[in-house]
RNA sequence: GGCGGGGUAGCUCAGCCGGUCAGAGCGCAAGAUUCAUAACCUUGAGGUCGGGAGUUCGAGCCUCCCCCCCGCUACCA
């Protein structure tokens, strides 16, 4: 029997679930279950990711233990996801998988060793301990081996990153690093293969990404600055980072390196996977994993799959300061599970960024749902209680009927609907393999639309007048319901609810779940079936009045939001206040390089380090942008001196040169001078840096002071 | 700045190698109809296919230039 493996990200418990987690879980759902009808052995997998020093921070906030809070929040997942029935139960994820599970301890361990046990393709040691040449680029995030710096000129100065053309600061932490470096060509051979990475234009970045040249990662942290971890094999006095830790768990979950999990699922039959993922984690997924994995001897994944991200109405990001975030709760309790799916799966582009609104969500439902699907069934199902005693009529016409019928126009033999569904049908599975659901779901909606017209043109209501047209009445009910069974078999995977209970009103027996959609033939359905009762399956959604509910609720809950906020006024921003993308999985959170990989180097200094550094308050006499860099603004700044300095400042996308000049702001006197496009930066100016994107805030003082005065 | 992807009806988008390609769905309007969840069916939108130039018998679809948007990436001491 072939197996069908499909993974979403882990999400990251440092913050609650949000609609990106929904919204990845349900595709990941509806593959399973298409592949599920289709006869393969299917395990789904998603879970959470809950190890790190963010963690670990979180939780001290909270005055509990970091496993206490990655309880909370996992637990909030599971409740999130039996909501929207997405578990085991509902016939959803085979495991909601927990890094902090002993499995994956086991399994990680059993990575580590045997990454460490091979060597790379070019014969190195894969896994080496990199303290004493720590060579560390901060604009990299990540330590240089000698190959990837240059010599400083001067004799006692630290070299250059060949990257940044940065000098390099000596970092005295040890860690362990990976040997990515070596596994270029490895990796560009494998983005060969066809699907490998999804859709081609993320490829073609990944590419690019890996031609510009790897680094090696560093892959440990010492265990007295993030002891919330698995710890590295055989040295006690390191923690296994962020990407072996997370990305394994796509294997360990289903029994690598473990017999219990190894029994539940096994990692022999369902290996490899196809990841799911948001476009923001793709470079993890598509470039470290597979190397791992190649280090460790096994397969690398079978599809990487990059999706967009869920965009608001207007086509911003959405986030919680902007108010503009769905709240799982509101959606929950406005609209049905399978229109949430539906509108996932039908308005979304897989691949692509799209806009999720309310307003949206309830268009698709009224137009495609209620007035489509849903009335298309309702009036089939009617009118064979109606004129047919509630029984799946005959599908025959006499020959002697023949005539009768084609003068009300319907067509005696039913070849020419049944072949235009055998073409929906196939064509159906050859999107739904190759991701493109919403292609998949027009053309079933082509089907509604023909079946619909069908009926127009038949005229049942008509014909049931005249006895004569009694057969041609009945083949034109059977031709519907028939239709209607087909379109349960193929859009339950989009629809499980729905369809089964569209299925039941069909009078059928067991659930469009079993069924293939691919072994669909014309004519199965049983006449004489007594068909169940008819209800509506989608009510149409007074927009008007949900809109004003939502409205409502929303201005209710931002309330509650701002008072919970003046009430810790002071403490730290909790994470989830801050704007993120709203796609920004387990996986990943962590992996924002230059976050936590700078933290976990950051050490007290003492006073006197800190003395070395001059900072003078300066005065901005000219400013103005430089050719051709878009970030750069070049001032001239009076710090008391005899002579103006030159500084250089990487903030033009945010500040307005004219409105600088006059300005005071905190510089960086002793800095070593620089040469940037062809200028001489004489210094630094101190900004703070806000948010996912660095945006910078000049550092100024509210009172009137000298030019050339020293902070300390 | 480099690389990549886009800019097509009010909205969301299809349009493969150039010649029924000027389209679909939604929304909107009119008509028809009553089996159905004010639904379904028919018809209509006269949109410079981002702007300009060129190649061609003929160009959303090819070439060049320009504008705008998005993604990746450099610079941001």
């Amino acid at each position: 029997m072939k197996t069908f493996y499909v993974t979403t990200p882990i999400y990251y418990v440092n913050r609650e679930p949000h609609l990106g987690s929904l919204y990845t879980t349900i595709v990941a759902d509806c593959l399973t279950r298409h592949k599920r009808q289709r006869g393969h052995e299917t395990f789904f997998l998603t879970g959470t990711d809950e190890h790190g020093i963010n963690i670990q921070r979180i939780a001290e906030r909270e005055g509990i233990t970091p496993r206490e809070h990655a309880d909370r929040i996992a637990t909030q997942f599971k409740k999130m996801f039996r909501m929207f029935h997405l578990d085991t139960e509902h016939g959803g994820y085979d495991i909601f998988m927990r890094t902090t599970e002993r499995f994956h301890y086991e399994g990680v361990s059993e990575l580590w060793r045997r990454a460490a046990r091979n060597r790379s393709p070019k014969g190195r040691e894969n896994i080496y301990k990199g303290f004493y040449e720590g060579w560390f680029c901060a604009s990299c995030a990540a330590y240089k081996t000698e190959d990837e710096y240059r010599k400083a000129e001067e004799e006692g100065q630290p070299p250059l990153c060949l990257e940044h053309n940065i000098p390099l600061d000596r970092v005295s932490e040890e860690s362990y690093f990976f040997r990515l470096s070596d596994y270029s060509e490895t990796l560009l051979e494998l983005f060969e293969r066809p699907g490998f990475i999804r859709p081609e234009s993320r490829r073609n970045e990944v590419i690019s990404f890996v031609k510009s040249g790897l680094q090696d990662l560093s892959v440990s942290r010492l265990k007295t600055s993030v002891s919330w971890a698995i710890p590295v094999p055989d040295d006690e006095s390191h923690t296994i980072y962020l990407w072996i830790d997370a990305l394994s768990n796509y294997i360990t979950a289903i029994g690598f390196g473990n017999q219990e999990r190894e029994r539940v699922a096994g990692f022999e039959k369902f290996w490899p996977a196809v990841h799911l993922v948001g476009k923001d984690i793709l470079r993890f997924h598509a470039v470290y994993w597979p190397a791992f994995l190649i280090a460790a001897g096994l397969e690398p994944p079978r599809v990487v799959y990059a999706h967009g991200m869920l965009l608001d109405g207007e086509g911003r990001k959405m986030s919680k300061t902007l108010g503009n975030t769905i709240d799982l709760d509101v959606l929950h309790k406005h609209f049905q599970t399978d229109a949430v799916r539906y509108f996932c799966l039908r308005e979304v582009v897989f691949g692509q960024d799209a806009k999720f609104s309310y307003e949206a969500l309830i268009d698709r439902a009224n137009s495609d749902l209620a007035s489509g699907l849903g009335n298309l069934s309702s009036r089939t199902l009617t009118m064979i209680n109606r004129y047919c005693g509630g029984q799946v009529p005959s599908a025959l016409i006499n020959e002697e009927k023949y005539l009768a019928a084609k003068r009300a126009g319907v067509d005696p033999d039913p070849q020419a609907l049944a072949s235009a569904l055998e073409h929906a049908r196939d064509q159906f599975i050859i999107f739904f393999d190759d991701f493109a659901f919403s292609r998949a779901i027009e053309t079933a909606w082509g089907v509604v639309a023909r079946v619909d017209k069908m009926l127009s043109n038949a005229k049942p209501w008509e014909l049931v007048k005249t006895e004569e047209q009694h057969q041609t009445l009945h083949a034109v009910l059977y031709r519907a319901a028939e239709a209607l069974r087909w379109l349960c078999v193929l859009l339950y995977p989009v629809m499980p609810e729905a369809t089964a209970r569209i299925y039941e009103q069909l009078g059928l027996q067991g659930s469009p779940a079993q069924l293939n959609p691919g072994s669909l033939r014309w004519g199965e359905l049983p006449e004489g079936t007594r068909i169940g009762e008819v209800k509506a399956l989608f009510p149409r959604i007074d927009k008007a009045k949900t809109m004003s509910e939502i409205e409502k609720a929303n201005e209710q809950a931002g309330g509650t939001h701002a008072t919970e906020a003046d009430a810790v006024a002071g403490a730290e921003a909790k994470s989830e206040t801050k704007p993120e993308p709203p796609m920004r999985g387990a996986t990943e959170a962590e992996a924002v390089p230059g976050a936590e990989s700078v933290e976990g180097v950051t050490q007290f200094i003492e006073i006197t380090d800190f003395a070395k550094i001059d900072l003078r308050v300066g005065q901005v006499l000219t400013a103005e942008r430089v050719p051709k860099s878009d970030k750069l603004l070049r001032f001239t700044i009076d710090l008391g001196e005899e002579t103006p300095r030159q500084v250089l400042a990487g903030i033009a996308e945010y500040y307005e040169p004219e409105k600088m000049v006059g300005r005071k702001l905190v510089v960086v006197a002793n800095l070593k001078p620089r040469k940037l496009r062809g200028f001489e930066s004489q210094g630094m100016i101190l900004a703070a840096s806000i948010g996912e994107e660095g945006r910078p805030v000049i550092a100024t003082f509210t009172e009137d002071v000298p030019n050339g005065a020293r902070l300390k």
